[in-house]
DNA sequence: AGCAACTCAAACACTGGTGTTCAATTTACG
DNA sequence: CGTAAATTGAACACCAGTGTTTGAGTTGCT
């Protein structure tokens, strides 16, 4: 299997934007349902992938891969507060579409490759926060890992309001910085 | 269908507890699991409830319902950020036990039905919350169902951190608090 | 004691998913 | 052009769940 045929090359590519798409919208989307969004019979999803859960696995790799260039663009320097604020303007939606991709990961892959994953975007964040907490912008009575944690839920937390419309879409990443700089703000600021 | 039999009444009573146990363990498990956790043939739960989707919607009732008293015990009056505290401290373990089962019912329920059971205990975390805007404890430049539902992301959090072993029970509480807090207090703290 | 209510295992039909095989057709590529 | 690769729907076996029926046995109630 030396290379592989155009054609097959682009059925791969679509089956995997499929994939990535029909699980970020439900996490138990059927090999089916995916071949049927890649516009391909369902024989040639399993021609390219043994089974339902190496296709997740690739869907999340993929989706993963794609997010990283658009991050890479993020100023991160400066004040650690406006480059959080920086950080979740750019990626709070993006977090929240995976969030149900990373849902079906989650449910067919075992916790370390899921960790494995996720390493690269993780430290991303992690070291942003480490940086506030060695300039004094950041709280340093709580673990960086909390913090990061609380970033996260609560840029989900936003992604479900805005899905229940109790949300426009414009406040959110106003909504998710203003909390979060309070809650990571040193005690007696 | 006047009264039920005593040992009917046993029965209902096990399968309505073994739900609740089973639904907060896997929000997918099935009705044999239920019947084996609760002691009882299967055949037997479906002799007391038509169908799967009513059975999780008595035991999410059921789990609500048990919650009540052990929170009508919470002292909210007074300083409003020692009441969230103590909130805080007596219920975040028992929003968590429910989030499974909750997951359950919100794949068997229309969304309607789990506002309905969700209405009572909802209301008191959303006083307590008004009254520390009221009187200036907490911030008002967001609005307070976006606080209320900041507190319950920010508990689920910790109880994920809790399960992957990042967090020690002890600790839980004392982060939320600290964190939650943090978040709510006016900006010129 | 006797009857109705209850329990339960076994068997059934049904649904919806996974993963495989096959034979026919289309398509890329040298 | 010819061949090997790729795609396809149809059919298959399999599994795990739901919900029902049956018939025999047990248990609560009066």
């Amino acid at each position: 299997m030396a290379v592989k045929r155009a054609d097959a090359q682009r059925s791969i590519a679509a089956i995997l934007q499929a994939a990535v798409d029909a699980l970020s919208r439900d996490p138990d989307a059927s090999v089916s349902e995916i071949a049927k969004v890649a516009g391909v019979g369902r024989v040639t999803v399993y021609g390219h992938f043994p089974n339902r859960a190496d296709l997740v696995d690739a869907a999340l790799a993929h989706a993963i891969e794609q997010a990283h260039p658009g991050l890479d663009d993020v100023d991160l320097t400066g004040d650690p507060g406006a480059a959080l604020t920086r950080l979740i303007e750019s990626s709070w939606q993006l977090v929240d579409r995976s969030r149900s991709l990373l849902i079906a990961a989650q449910n067919v892959l075992p916790p370390s490759r899921i960790l494995d994953l996720h390493a690269a975007p993780a430290e991303r964040v992690r070291k942003l926060v480490e940086r506030g907490r060695d300039e004094g912008a950041f709280r340093t009575d709580l673990p960086t890992e909390w913090l990061v944690g609380v970033l996260h839920s609560v840029m989900h937390h936003a992604a479900d309001e805005l899905n229940a419309g109790r949300l426009e879409s414009g406040q959110a990443a106003g909504y998710i910085a203003v909390t979060v700089l309070a809650a990571f703000s040193p005690i007696s600021g």
